[in-house]
Formats: structure tokens, C-alpha cells, sequence
DNA sequence: CGGCCGTCTGCAAACGATTACAGTTCGGCA
DNA sequence: TGCCGAACTGTAATCGTTTGCAGACGGCCG
């Protein structure tokens, strides 16, 4: 016979419809469509609640959908739309539980709405985060935010990332070009510091964070300028550190209670530099709040089970992620221009803080 | 000559082909293979390093790659290759420093090697755990890396993972249906309550974790098991507790303590309850080493901090992470069976444990 | 010198969705 | 009765890749 079967364009298509659903492949929406006898438009359609479709078709659709178990892709629908329903997050350090924290709040209202969550560590790399943006914009992502303080190359990343919608949390309180959900470093640090001066200390060191990110610089400019609003000069020598590692923070205070006169009080600009600070202060033979004073901010769970537990600023940091991705949706969802927000921070006052040992002057 | 050019299918392709770059659009695969004057199909080799490739056409598209700083889409070619270049991470508590440090591996080889990371908080529940296997099967993607213990519903988390590679880690030793990077909770907790047992002491308190994980119930085994193998029938009401909740290791250690014999000596399954336990301890107004030894599994950072410096058994968490993703990587490649791999645990002897208080027995 | 094979390249069909656009009914109104 | 528009549905192009297939070219072997 002839054998010229008629070419087939696209072999593969009819004949595993219902077969290959018994073997291993997801449903497609013309699996779907083929069911329920109609096009995959109008599957589609069901799937985006558009109107104009009858009653009766989006019922039996819906029931073919439940029926076979098909759930859409969301890359195909990415590929369609030229976004993808994920977005992503970029955090300085995954092992700090403050960024932690405000992760899991922008994961909780990520995942209610139904996006995907790409997490990249920066390490406090500007290089790391430059490749993040490279990836997030391959992936055009419907959004991006940024946790933490960077080094401020805020322009290099919105050139990278383009148009897509970020936001950023937990940067300093103003002049960010990126719409930010923030708290004020600086306020916080600052009433750190007058809650020192105001139980009598005058001689209080300060452990500095990262001078090049905002967080440290902010933090530690409230400390100075609350000494200075009181009319005490901050000596530059009862300053130390210069990174959020915990081994700098060990060196500074040592370097601090090491000398002959240490301070009566000593400022750190996270809870974790302050629990490591305390460890060598209690090894260096003080107690604490006794013969020095310590305070901080952020106010980690690790804050509560110190010895003595820890006074510090308290940073509302699930609603900062949570905050931070609500109004991340409203840009989305091209929502009028996003406005700044920056949260309070109170001081909890616990037992590391008491008054200087001798008040003679 | 014959301008029977070939008939043109899609006819709106080549207009916009250089207008849109000045406009806003990301350069593809077409743009690039216009501009070196060859076919998608050719850059797409040169793009996936496939032989067959002239130098000279490799080298010609290779500096139009660089000169449009074209990067491929990820959509793109997963919607081709059907699996996309992401890896899904599973975490039962982003709060959790010691989960995130198993993140932190994680995401650091699967950034060298190209993967995206998409992260999910359980919160310990097996719903989202099923949510985030219909979330990974729906995007397909390369491999999954599940971390800590869940309530063993791997089978129904398998049926929905469908064929995509996992790997799970920091599970129990043995036993699980997916390959596994693990380490022994059982002979964790056996050494860390055989240390107490070799120091002295005998009325040795436990605080358990989750009873419906494998977490919990192992490392509550081994202390059972360690006692009884040492002569000593645990006192069933010195165990109390019964989740990983902080609240709940303060209520048992609240109970231990408060009674008219409180043990010698705590076990705690994890550094979190241990830290907060101790803050329990010494509010009642015991001391620690002197009245009540403390000792956990774990290691976590602030493990150094603590006051005194906590004795746990170390676990290789980043280790975990980076073996954890190179034998999923392995997997996906097809390389070999992935063999089972549990990773040795130290006892870290700090400051909290110490002999018992009046030795007589 | 003819055939064959290895190298290189292009063509076009997938992958799974969305969405203009173009019908087709059908009811209502002039 | 004729027409119009609303309601509904299908067709097919499109998004950005990969890849099987086939064609072209050149060298080598018999």
C-alpha cells in the first residue's frame, strides 16, 4: 500500500492525551481543555475568572480541573505574562535572626498571596547583591525586596533590576531611592544611649558596626549626638570595632575593659555584638549591670534568655517584613506610589542597665 | 537574483528586532542571533556549550552575548527543558538559627552552581509542608532539600514531589524513603546525657521535644537509653516538655525546678530550650554549674554567649547544608544511588555542666 | 570518482500558558 | 423583519528557549 501516511506536523501531541496521563506527566491545560471539550482559551479563562464565560462550561471545566488534578504552571503562565508569580529577597546574613525574622514575615504574606519566595544571601557583599538583581531580573520576578543595609549601591541594583517593583526594609529612615519600610537607626540609637546618660553614666563606650553600611553609621551617630545633646564630647578612645561580626565585637571590648579606665557603660549596635560583648566583659571579671552597663538594639529572642537579660531597642522586625511586602503587593498591583514607612522602636528596659557603680564625678 | 525569499511564518519577528532594544526590553535569543547573523538554534548551542560549533561563529556570537549583555531567561528554557534552574528548600522555623545555618550551606553551593533557591517556612506543620511539594511540582524544579525532622508524612510529601530529586537532612539516622544528610539525634543525646551520667550524676532531668518528630523522639531515646544502659531507670516525672517551643521549655524546667528534689543535671534536645531554660534555672535561684548542670545538642552560635557557656554536642550545620546540596546535585545529574550519609557529632565541653553538687549517694 | 561520514548550521516544532481577534448565538428594539 | 450589541467561545500568535531532523560542505577511503 501507500505507505505515505500523511505527514504529521506535530506527532506527538494527540496521541498521549489520555494515555500519558496514566503515566508520569503532569496535566496540561489541553489536557483539561480536551476533557472538557472546550479551548484551552477558555480554560484559561476559568483559571483567571474572566467574565463573559457561561455558568454551565466554567462548572464542567472546573470539575475536569478537580477531576484530573491539574494545577497550572506557573512557568508556562510566566513565559505568557513575562512575570513570574515568586519574588525574591535578598538578606545580609541568613544565620542573624533579626533578618530571619523579618523573612519569615515577608514569607507568610508572600505565600498567602500565592508568590513563590527566591531568598539570596549577600553577605554584605556588593557583589553578591549586584548578581542577585542579575538573577532576579532573569527570572523577572514580580518583585524584590531588599532587607537590611547594603553599601549603597542602591543605583547599580535599580539598573539591574530595571523595572521591577522593590522595596526595602530595615534601611536608614530616609533618603533611600528605593520606597523603603524602615525603622530610624538613629533615633533608636540615640535613645539607647540617653537611657545611659540618664541613669548617670558619662564615660560610655560605643562598639561601632559596619562604618560603610547604614545601619552601623546611623546607630552610631545617635550615640554621639545623644552625648553631645547632654554636653558630654564622646571620647573618640572609648570607640571600638567597625563590622557586625561577633569577633569584632569580642576585640573592641576588649580593647575597651582591657584599658585602665574602662567605661562605666558601653553601647553596642545589635544584640548579638552585645552578647558577645558581655561574654568577655563577665570573663574580664565585671559584672554587669554592676560595674558596667550594657545596651542594644534590635532585641533578638536571644535577648530575653541573657544574663541579665538584656535592655535593648526592641525592632518590630515581622511587621517590617510583613509591612514590607504588603506595600511590595500594592506596587505590583500598581496601587498608588508607595509612601515610606518607618515603624517606632521601644526601648525594653531589662537588667543589663543600671546605674554607674560610683557616682562621685 | 529570486527574491523568493522564504516565505515568512511569523511575520512580526524581525521589525522590532533592533528598534525594541533602545525601548525597554531584554535583549533574547533572537536579537542576539540576528545580530551575529545565525540561527537561535546556533546560539543556543554556543549558550550550552554543545560541540559542533565553528570557533569563528562561537567567538562572533560570544562578543554579541557580551556586547547586548544578553542573559538567557530561565523561563524560557525551563518551559523547554521542563525543569527550571531552582532548587526548593523546606525549613521547619526560619527563626531557628540552627536551620538556618543548614540554609546557609545550601544556598551557597547551589549559587555556585547556578541554582536559584526558593525557601519555604513550615512552621513545623504537615500542611505546608504539602503545600510547599504542590508549590515545587508545579514549578518543577531540579531537586528539593527538605531539612529537620516533619511529622512523617513523607509518603504523601513523595506523591506530590512526583520525580523531582530530594534529598532530606538532619533527619533521623536511618529509615527515611528519601536520600538522606543526616545526623544521629539518637547518639547525640546518648553522649551528651552519658557525660552528665560520667560526672556524677544520677536524678537527671529531661525536657523533650516534639514527641511526632524524629528530632524529639530520638534525642529523647537516647537519654532514656543512656541511663537505663548505665544502671539508672529514668525517673519518668523528671521528663517534662513536649514541643520546641521556648514557652514550653520554660514551663518544664519551671516544673523541674520548682519541685522539693529537683534533678542535678538537664538535659535540653536543643540549644534554644536550653537557653531559655537556664534563665528559668537561675531565676529560681539555683546556679549553674554548682546546683544544676545544663546540657543540649545543637551548638548554635549563641551557645558561646550564654552564662555560663553551654556544654552541648556539636552539629556540623553548615556541613549538613553543603553535603546535603552536592548530593542532591549529584542526583540530579544522575550520578550513582545517592548513599546515605550521617555526619559525627562532638560534645563541646563548655561551662554548664559540672560534677553534682554533695556527691554522697 | 563516488559514496560516506564527520562537522557545522538552519528550520521549525515543541514546552504551557495568555490574549487579541474573529466569529457565532441570541435577545431586544425599532 | 432586520439589525445591533452583549455574551460567549474558538483560533492562533506569542512569550524565550531547546533540540530532533535535515541539508550542505568538504575530506577521505576504496
Amino acid at each position: 500500500m501507500d505507505d505515505a501516511r500523511p505527514l504529521r506536523v506535530q506527532p506527538t501531541r494527540k496521541d498521549r492525551v489520555f494515555v500519558a496521563d496514566t503515566v508520569n506527566r503532569r496535566a496540561s491545560i489541553r489536557d483539561v481543555a480536551q476533557a472538557a471539550g472546550v479551548s484551552t482559551g477558555t480554560v484559561s479563562r476559568v483559571l483567571n475568572n474572566h467574565a463573559y464565560v457561561s455558568a454551565e462550561v466554567r462548572e464542567r471545566v472546573r470539575s475536569v480541573i478537580a477531576q484530573l488534578g491539574y494545577q497550572p504552571s506557573p512557568v508556562g503562565r510566566a513565559l505568557s505574562t513575562r512575570t513570574i508569580t515568586a519574588i525574591g529577597i535578598l538578606i545580609p546574613d541568613m544565620a542573624d535572626p533579626v533578618f530571619m525574622v523579618i523573612a519569615q514575615g515577608i514569607e507568610s504574606v508572600a505565600k498567602s498571596r500565592g508568590y513563590a519566595v527566591m531568598l539570596a544571601n549577600s553577605d554584605r557583599e556588593p557583589a553578591q547583591e549586584l548578581l542577585f538583581a542579575d538573577l532576579m531580573a532573569q527570572f523577572n520576578v514580580a518583585g524584590v525586596l531588599i532587607v537590611g543595609d547594603s553599601r549603597r549601591n542602591d543605583h547599580d541594583l535599580r539598573r539591574r533590576l530595571g523595572v521591577i517593583p522593590t522595596v526595602v526594609i530595615a534601611r536608614r529612615a530616609a533618603g533611600n531611592i528605593f520606597p523603603a519600610v524602615t525603622i530610624d537607626h538613629y533615633l533608636a540609637a540615640k535613645a539607647a544611649t540617653e537611657h545611659l546618660i540618664e541613669l548617670g553614666h558619662r564615660r560610655i563606650g560605643a562598639v561601632r558596626g559596619d562604618p560603610y553600611s547604614d545601619a552601623g553609621t546611623y546607630r552610631f551617630r545617635g550615640y554621639v549626638d545623644a552625648m553631645q545633646g547632654h554636653g558630654i564630647e564622646p571620647d573618640p578612645s572609648l570607640a571600638a570595632g567597625g563590622s557586625f561580626a561577633m569577633s569584632s565585637s569580642v576585640d573592641a571590648t576588649h580593647h575597651l575593659c582591657g584599658r585602665p579606665d574602662p567605661p562605666t557603660a558601653i553601647f553596642y549596635p545589635s544584640d548579638e555584638l552585645a552578647l558577645g560583648g558581655m561574654r568577655v566583659i563577665k570573663d574580664l571579671g565585671f559584672r554587669i549591670p554592676n560595674d558596667v552597663s550594657v545596651i542594644s538594639i534590635n532585641d533578638i529572642p536571644f535577648a530575653t534568655t541573657s544574663d541579665p537579660p538584656l535592655t535593648t531597642v526592641h525592632m518590630p522586625a515581622r511587621e517590617l517584613g510583613t509591612l514590607g511586602m504588603q506595600t511590595l503587593i500594592d506596587m505590583i498591583a500598581g496601587r498608588g506610589p508607595a509612601r515610606d514607612v518607618v515603624l517606632g522602636m521601644d526601648l525594653v528596659i531589662r537588667h543589663s542597665t543600671a546605674p554607674p557603680p560610683s557616682t562621685a564625678g
